[in-house]
DNA sequence: AAGAGGCGTAATGATTTCGTCATTTAAGAA
DNA sequence: TTCTTAAATGACGAAATCATTACGCCTCTT
């Protein structure tokens, strides 16, 4: 899951950009309404969470400019202006929650994990596939219920494999999702990754894989039963 | 465990949280309801001590308010008051308890540990993990039945750890339930009691490790048999 | 008022992760 | 079948994260 964060206050932007990537999600930050609109063109973020009082465009305004462009994207606003005509005003222009300043760090984590679930058409936070259960709010898995010891990397990938099931998603999908600003084109990176956390997940009686390689596309994850 | 209090009157509300302090709890106080609300949006409090008759917005209203924003932390109405009438608008409102002024310290403590239980969903004071037994009530940690020495930190993370058991538990989120409004980033407050804490409740025997690390993410407590 | 111990901070050393590269294996096309 | 290209795997090293120790302030006790 990748986190665009526009927050012009440095210690805000810096705490909550933290607490992100502890939950492990790639976050690009920047403090200003150009850049964001510029970067949220670059990429597809799964969340784009948007202080309304930022140096340049206005946040209202950038999240018109991103609906004018049908951009879709989950925007999260953050804004300390708390009257209800603000907040009609904010989600009439297409924003798809809102949340007051000061804020519980919690709260917000919780208020994306529902957005991200959102716009994959999930209801629930855990995802069951064949003997796996991910838990996408404890961010853990479990085969046959016993815990894996997977890593973040290893887990984020899982996640976003399981979120799209039954989906081909290409190495660039992943590596645009998992991995924030500093990429590094030309590499495996996917493959290394996808590798290790099949050697945690596949089942020896089972000769079948559940990620699945399709050749020259990507990576689909494919339970038995279908 | 953090706590929100929202008292008036000097002396009391610094008795309470001297006591509050010594019990292990991270205090945060105001004397005023709108510093209640805002400070209860900014943190997750696990229980939040609220006096009726206070200036600013009365507490009633800092209590339908916090429902409205969907804030279920539990609250402890604290009131002279003492009428059915009252008691029953309270706990209509959303209160979680009531007690009248004065009141005995004593169970007032006991009060809030009962909250703090019931918001993790735990019926009894003593939590059992391996050879560990937490006393909640006492705030004392038994390996074996023999009293562990822990410091008051000590034991507010582990358990903190211990009410989360088997999930991911982060720094910012650790920091944020154990120390109160002084907060320190950029430092290794946490990492540095996790040490001392294993240091005091490891088993020589067994080479697995209570609290396991989640590298880029937290520490998660685990018991053996998970 | 002095001593002790808790606790936050900083510095250093130890681990683990993860990206890269090199090599092997597999898949699809001719 | 054979050749070409993509993917899997394993090894290695750099970088990031974490553990641990030591130090000093501050509080609380006696």
């Amino acid at each position: 899951m990748r986190i665009l964060l526009v927050e012009d206050k440095v210690r805000l932007r810096e705490a909550i950009a933290k607490a992100l990537k502890q939950s492990g999600y790639a976050v690009d930050t920047t403090d200003n309404g150009n850049d964001a609109l510029w970067m949220a063109q670059q990429h597809s973020y799964n969340v784009i969470l948007l202080d309304i009082m930022i140096p340049g465009i206005d946040g209202l305004d950038v999240l018109v400019k991103l609906r004018d462009q049908k951009d879709d994207t989950p925007v999260l606003l953050l804004t300390a202006k708390d009257t209800i005509a603000d907040r009609v005003k904010g989600l009439r222009k297409g924003a798809d929650d809102y949340l007051i300043k000061p804020f519980a760090l919690e709260e917000l984590l919780a208020r994306i994990e529902a957005l991200c679930r959102r716009s994959f058409q999930k209801s629930t936070s855990t995802i069951e596939i064949d003997d796996l259960t991910i838990d996408t709010s404890a961010k853990s898995v479990k085969k046959n219920g016993v815990l894996l010891d997977l890593t973040a990397r290893e887990y984020a990938i899982l996640e976003y494999l399981a979120l799209k099931e039954g989906a081909v998603v290409s190495r660039t999908e992943i590596e645009e999702h998992i991995y924030d600003e500093l990429v590094s084109p030309m590499s495996n990176v996917v493959d290394s990754a996808i590798c290790n956390l099949r050697r945690k997940i596949s089942n020896e009686d089972l000769d079948k894989e559940l990620i699945q390689t399709k050749r020259g596309q990507g990576y689909i994850l494919l339970p038995t039963s279908k």
